[in-house]
Parts: structure tokens; C-alpha cells; sequence
RNA sequence: GCCCUCGUAGCUCAGGGGAUAGAGCAGUGGCCUCCGGAGCCAUGAGCGCAGGUUCGAAUCCUGCCGAGGGCGCCA
């Protein structure tokens, strides 16, 4: 069965010309032409430029041959031979070779000048510039994650929804969607009422109430709590407040704090449960309220009002999702994999309320579990007990715990150890990153205090940059426009996680084989280098800013 | 039973239908007269199984096996 929801993660996706390197729609033009003069009619659009996965096919390839050779009875190779022999005939000066390669690819190898654009482009745009796609203009999103009960501190999930969704915002503004963050705050119902009772229960020495909570921070928080407060509305605060501070120290913000409860007070859940019953959704039977959400697809109907007359999660939960549309036009849930069977009755009654299927989508994020693994247990079964985040954030701080969190993708799951994170803490990802972040920086200290200073970019010849390290930096940096989008279109920051990877393997590379201040450096070099490191800089800065993460100028 | 996700190197994970499947960690061996060695270089080993679609499949489809989650008048 295939739900709209999941087409979703492909939808509003528009169809604006994706941002990638021009040299490729030159390419895509010269063979659309040599096409054309075999009497082979293909719109430059249609041709595919791929970056091969070796070097020694080339910068750019395109399987062109493979594609329309049946099309044009024409065996594969023989097609791309022929094409080649075209194009060399009217070739651009920026190819140097051209050959016929594996099944019939066309293979481009072309001057650097391509890359030396990319220097160009990344250094004049900026970090607010460069990889800034246009793709979501005139569309707004709305994105709600975590809102965690509000019944304890953040767990493990709380925290990778968190860095996913916090991350997923910045890459659709980047992308240019208006974005909208929004936590909902279930601050009303059957647990917000037994975690009350059990924080009453702790602080008077009775007995917990039968499926209450038993945690240790109910004692601790309930011997804060003053005598004479609603013990269901401060406990709900006092978790929240917990709950924001978490996520504040991942560096994890909302636009928008969302009341369960305030829907319910202010008669929006009301006016909903009106709109569906006018709509004809709604029946009467065992002394409950149902909406038929089975006629959208969902397994069975729900239950609105409860038959002891209290509306279930699910009745303001649907007034919360219609008022969304007032602040995005394309509502997005991330939920966690034990969740995913609340889609299906969510969507249909939206479809009630005159929404578009499409225009929901819930991204469903697999489960994560912390775990602290001894030295004894090393080759045991794991045994891990579910912890806070906060013990993560304690023992390895905001930027390993956010990264860790972004560096897998969401469809699966993830286990988290602390003891490995904590153990390989100077081996982290994360500071093979921010360390070449702080390289850069030094360099421009050493370069002030060596009175270096960098020339105008039009004063600079980036032809000298021929060193292969230098030439694989300003490749890395030519890949994150089409990164972004497709971080965007896949609702995958983990890809950002592993191009800055990249970035920064490249970025060592080059730091380790090409220096820059050095004495022997001769000066035009020296400022080509100078330039190409700022444009570093500007990567580093870009990527790590849509990760959530701190650029250090110093480690 | 039905639904969702996943199965890739010893471990943790990347991988946009393309060619010879990549990183990190762990292991082994190298690299400091010179901008920061939290770095660089080298090295072994892998797509759960079986079909199908395709010129081409880790990737798409079907089935099986295995792991996790869901199937409440809980949230």
C-alpha cells in the first residue's frame, strides 16, 4: 500500500533548474549538438553529467550513448565513438581529452578552469551566498519535532529529533522555504495527570499511583516543588523547562512552543470537532466520540472524545495540525518509529478539514538508545539502559553529541555509546572538522603576523592552483550546492554530516602537501592559496552552520 | 497475522540506476629543519539469501531469512 505521506518525501520538490556547476551545461549543450548532428534529437536538459567515481575517467561523463542507443538502433559504443569524433571537431577549449570509456560512457578531461570558477563563485558569494538555492521560493514549511512529553528530562530520541529536525530547518531556509519550527507541548491528558500524581506521591511519602513514574528525578523534582501548586500544571513546567534547556545546549531552537492544553481552553479543538462532524465524519457509539478515519485509509476509526467525556491526544492534536497550515503550506511531522501508526489516522483528518494529502508528510525517524558500555561487558550481550541526553551532553559535550546524532541517517537506528564517544573523544568526527576550521584560522593569524595580507580576488591568478590537493579541495567545494538540495529534496542533513567530511579530508590534504605562508612560497602562489583557503573557509562555515555546530577559531 | 524501517569491512556507518562499492575506529608499517601531528601516506577484509526489471542493481520490484518498531477510549 502506498501512502501519500510517503510520497510526500519527494513532493512540493519544484522544478527549478538545480544549482550545479555551469561547466556542465556546456558540456550537456556541445553533446546535444553532436547529437543532433547524428540525427539524434535530445534536449541539453535530458543529458546527464555525472562526476565519475575515478579520476582517471575524467572531471565529467556522460551515459548519453547508453541512454538513447536503442532509441537510435545504434550499439552503445559505437554511438559514443561517434560522438566523441563530433565534438572533438567543434570542441571547447576547456576539454583536453575525450574518450569512449566501459559500455559506451563519454568521458570528459578537461582544464582546471572549471574548478578555478568555483573559487571564484564560493569566495565572491560568501558564506550567505554560496550553495543558497532557490528552490523552495514562495513555499513555506512548517516542521514540528521532538515535543516530548513533557513528563521527564529529554531521552535519547528527543535528542536525534532535535539535531535532525533543528538541522532539517536550516536546510530548507537555505534552500529558500520559509521555515517554521514548532515543539507541541502535551500539557493536558492521562500522563501529564500520572506524572502529577506521582511527583504528589513522592513528595508526601504515598504510594505511586498505579502506572506511574518511577524515576529517580520524580523525587528529586518533587521535593522542589511548593506546596500550594496545581501539581499536574508545575510539573509539566518543570519538565519543559528541563526539556528546553537540553535542547538549548545542543543549540536546538524553536519558532513556536505549542499548548495542548491552550487548544483545548481556546475552543480551537472545538471548533475542529464541529468542522468534522459538519463534514459528516463523526459518530456516536459506545458512549464515545469516533471519527471514521478508516474511509482514508487508516486501519480502524478513532475515538475523539473518550465515553468519560475527555477528548483522547488525538482530538486537539487534529485542531493543532489545521491551525499549522496558517504558518506553512506544507506540514512536516518528525516522529519517532513508535509513532508511525498515528500517520495514518492524522492524514485522514486532515483530508476531512480540506487539506491536500501531500501537503502533510511525516518523516518517520528510527528509534536510538544511549548506551554505557563497561569494560566487563566488552564481548557480553549489550545490556544498555536507556539515559538523558543531558548525560550524553555532560560527558561529551554539544558539538560530539549533535554530530554523532547527524551523522547517521534517520531511517536507522542508532545506538549510541557513551563510553566509545567519550573514550575516542580526540578521534571525533567532529573535531577532524572543526579542526581544519581552527587550521584555517590560524593560518590567517600567522599570516597578520607575518604582515601577509590578501589582494583583491581580481589582483589573483587562480590558473597557479594545479597541485592536485588543491584542485581536490575546490572539487569538494564544487559538490555542496547539489549537496544541499539534495540534503533538502531527502530530508537528510546526515549528507551535509558526510560532505563536510569530505571538505575537511580534503582541506587536510592540501594543508599537509601545500603551504601557503611558507618563505619558499613564491607570492602569486601565495595569494592563489590565500584565496583558495578562504574559500575553505567560506565550506567549512556554510556546512557547519547547517549542522548546528560551533566553528572554532581555536582548539 | 498485517503495516513501517533496516541488513554493506572485525566495529560504527556513507554510498543520486553507472565503470574498480567508500570513510572513521580497531590492526600493521611509514612521515616532524618549514603555516597547528586533533594531521598526512601506505596496507588487509564486505553489499543477508533467491529470483525479476535493465545495456547496467548495494540502489528499483517480488519472495524468503534476520533485527527493531507499530497494530489502545495511552501519547
Amino acid at each position: 500500500m502506498t501512502f501519500p505521506w510517503h510520497q510526500g518525501r519527494g513532493i512540493p520538490m519544484p522544478t527549478c533548474r538545480e544549482l550545479k556547476p555551469v561547466i556542465i551545461e556546456v558540456l550537456a549543450a556541445a553533446l546535444a549538438d553532436a547529437l543532433s548532428e547524428l540525427g539524434i534529437d535530445v534536449a541539453p536538459s535530458e543529458i546527464h553529467m555525472e562526476r565519475p567515481a575515478h579520476r582517471e575517467h575524467g572531471d565529467w561523463s556522460s551515459n548519453v550513448a547508453l541512454v538513447v542507443s536503442k532509441k537510435a538502433g545504434r550499439e552503445p559504443r559505437e554511438l559514443a565513438a561517434d560522438l566523441v569524433k563530433t565534438l572533438e571537431s567543434t570542441s571547447d577549449a576547456q576539454i583536453q581529452r575525450l574518450e569512449v570509456a566501459g559500455p559506451g560512457f563519454v568521458n570528459f578531461h578537461l582544464s582546471s578552469q572549471w574548478l578555478h570558477d568555483v573559487l571564484i563563485d564560493v569566495v565572491s558569494q560568501g558564506e550567505n551566498g554560496y550553495a543558497r538555492s532557490e528552490i523552495g521560493n514562495g513555499q513555506s514549511i512548517n516542521l514540528e519535532f521532538v515535543s516530548a512529553n513533557p513528563t521527564g528530562p529529554l531521552h535519547a530520541g528527543g535528542g536525534r529529533w532535535g539535531a535532525y529536525g533543528d538541522s532539517l530547518a536550516r536546510i530548507f531556509r537555505r534552500c529558500g522555504y520559509a521555515t517554521f519550527t514548532e515543539y507541541y507541548i502535551n500539557d493536558r491528558g492521562l500522563q501529564t495527570e500520572l506524572f502529577g500524581a506521582s511527583l504528589l506521591a513522592r513528595r508526601d511519602g504515598t504510594e505511586l499511583p498505579e502506572d506511574g513514574y518511577a524515576g529517580e528525578y520524580v523525587a528529586e523534582w518533587a521535593s522542589e516543588m511548593p506546596a500550594d501548586v496545581d501539581p499536574v500544571e508545575w510539573g509539566s513546567e518543570r519538565a519543559l523547562a528541563d526539556v528546553r534547556q537540553s535542547l538549548a545546549s545542543m543549540n536546538v531552537t524553536f519558532d513556536h512552543w505549542a499548548s495542548e492544553k491552550a487548544l483545548i481552553d481556546s475552543g480551537a479543538m472545538e471548533t475542529a470537532l464541529e468542522a468534522l462532524r459538519a463534514g459528516g465524519w463523526v459518530d456516536d457509539s459506545d458512549g464515545a466520540t469516533w471519527l471514521r478515519t478508516s474511509e482514508f485509509g487508516d486501519e480502524k476509526d478513532r475515538v475523539l472524545v473518550k465515553s468519560d467525556g475527555a477528548p483522547t491526544y488525538f482530538a486537539p492534536d487534529i485542531a493543532y495540525h489545521h491551525q499549522k497550515f496558517d504558518r506553512g503550506n506544507l506540514v512536516i511531522d518528525v516522529l519517532g518509529a513508535d509513532h508511525h501508526g498515528y500517520v495514518p489516522r492524522m492524514s485522514a483528518a486532515l483530508q476531512m478539514l480540506g487539506h491536500q494529502a501531500a501537503s502533510y508528510e511525516a518523516i518517520i525517524g528510527q528509534n536510538v538508545t544511549l548506551v554505557r558500555r563497561g569494560k566487563e561487558v566488552k564481548l557480553s550481550k549489550r545490556t544498555g539502559t536507556m539515559v538523558e541526553v543531558r548525560e550524553l551532553l555532560e560527558a561529551v559535550g554539544p558539538d560530539v553529541a549533535r554530530f554523532a546524532y547527524l551523522l547517521q541517517s534517520i531511517d536507522t537506528r542508532q545506538t549510541i555509546d557513551i563510553d566509545m564517544l567519550s573514550s575516542q573523544a580526540n578521534e571525533n568526527p567532529v573535531y577532524y572538522v572543526q579542526y581544519a576550521y581552527a587550521r584555517i584560522a590560524s593560518v590567517g593569524r600567522e599570516a597578520d603576523n607575518r604582515g601577509i595580507t590578501r589582494s583583491p580576488l581580481i589582483e589573483t591568478d587562480p590558473t597557479l592552483l594545479t597541485h592536485e590537493r588543491e584542485l581536490e579541495l575546490l572539487r569538494a567545494l564544487s559538490t555542496l550546492p547539489e549537496t544541499i538540495e539534495m540534503a533538502a529534496r531527502d530530508r537528510a542533513p546526515h549528507k551535509i554530516s558526510t560532505w563536510i567530511r569530505e571538505l575537511a579530508a580534503a582541506f587536510h590534504g592540501f594543508y599537509h602537501d601545500c603551504p601557503v605562508l611558507r618563505s619558499d612560497v613564491e607570492s602569486d602562489l601565495q595569494q592563489a592559496r590565500l584565496w583558495l583557503v578562504e574559500s575553505a573557509r567560506v565550506g567549512f562555515s556554510i556546512g557547519l552552520e547547517l549542522l548546528g555546530l560551533t566553528a572554532p577559531e581555536e582548539m
